[in-house]
DNA sequence: TGCGATCAGTTTTGATTCGCAACCCACTCG
DNA sequence: CGAGTGGGTTGCGAATCAAAACTGATCGCA
């Protein structure tokens, strides 16, 4: 079976960096439900399972890093729901990707979960494009920059 | 500022699917490992910092779902190196977009790890692709088929 | 023949984190 | 008033982690 480490990855530390602030096993959970429109507290613990001093410790957590923040959907008793920034919202190509992963290689039965084009209907696909070639491009034609430690076998 | 939680990613299961096998801390800096051609235990284990326990449970977690897979290097001392499965290798876009995510928003005066079209040298997308229209999609033009759960705010 | 080094683990032993349950607080509704 | 709801905090036993010591096969060297 032909291997493709020849994809070249070698990320030096953003895939660290990156999994330092959502590596854990629940937050990213929590950020598919927000994506999806899970907002408050109480619904992402129904819906996830997840403890509640793990729950408020990840959404303070991801507060404080300015992936999400607080709005508040009522005073009186005052409370907060949890929304996207930006750079939340910029996590979607990761989800996105496991998502995809997920169906292909570890769905039990569940209905694989399709992406498709608003104005279309078609099933869209993650890919890697080159914008001079206008081009996607196949993990074993890729190269990385700043990187030094190409395979070495 | 604007929220993109139209992204419409509701995954079911999906990325949970997944997480349940490469969601814990370090399993997907192992993959990142063998990705860049490091396929030993005692390499993965110096450039990771990784409890060598810890290494050798996750490694075998990965053979045992079919992740990775063990090839012999040499014999007397019978030793394996761990290589990427195709189910494995699979996982790259996942890794990519971690890594583009890192390089955006958390890299700390690490210099961003560009991937490069190999035949001409551009940095290359990460994109949502319709292949229909032939156009990249945004997340806010995207919908989820099977998927129930659309937003309600 | 013995001595040290290498590589890939396994075992052992505290420290950390998790997960569950109980509790608290600010309100609203009846 | 008393119960209920939403969003937490606190405490405690159980699971997990991390660092270090130990094992085991083999080789290089003297």
């Amino acid at each position: 079976m032909a291997m493709t480490d020849d994809a070249a990855i070698e990320p030096g530390c953003s895939i660290q960096a990156t999994l330092d602030l959502v590596g854990d096993r629940w937050t990213l959970l929590i950020l598919r439900d927000i994506f999806r429109g899970v907002h408050r507290f109480g619904r992402i613990c129904d819906d996830l399972g997840i403890a509640k001093n793990l729950l408020a410790d990840r959404l303070a957590n991801l507060v404080d890093h300015g992936i999400l923040h607080k709005v508040p959907y009522q005073e009186r008793p005052l409370r907060y729901e949890y929304r996207l920034t930006t750079k939340g919202a910029d996590l979607s190509p990761a989800l996105v990707a496991l998502m995809g992963w997920g169906d292909r290689w570890a769905a039990e039965g569940d209905p694989p979960t399709v992406l498709i084009h608003d104005s279309c209907g078609t099933a869209l696909e993650q890919v890697l494009l080159c914008p001079r070639c206008d081009e996607t491009v196949r993990p074993n034609h890729i190269r990385s920059r700043p990187g030094s430690g190409q395979n070495e076998d």
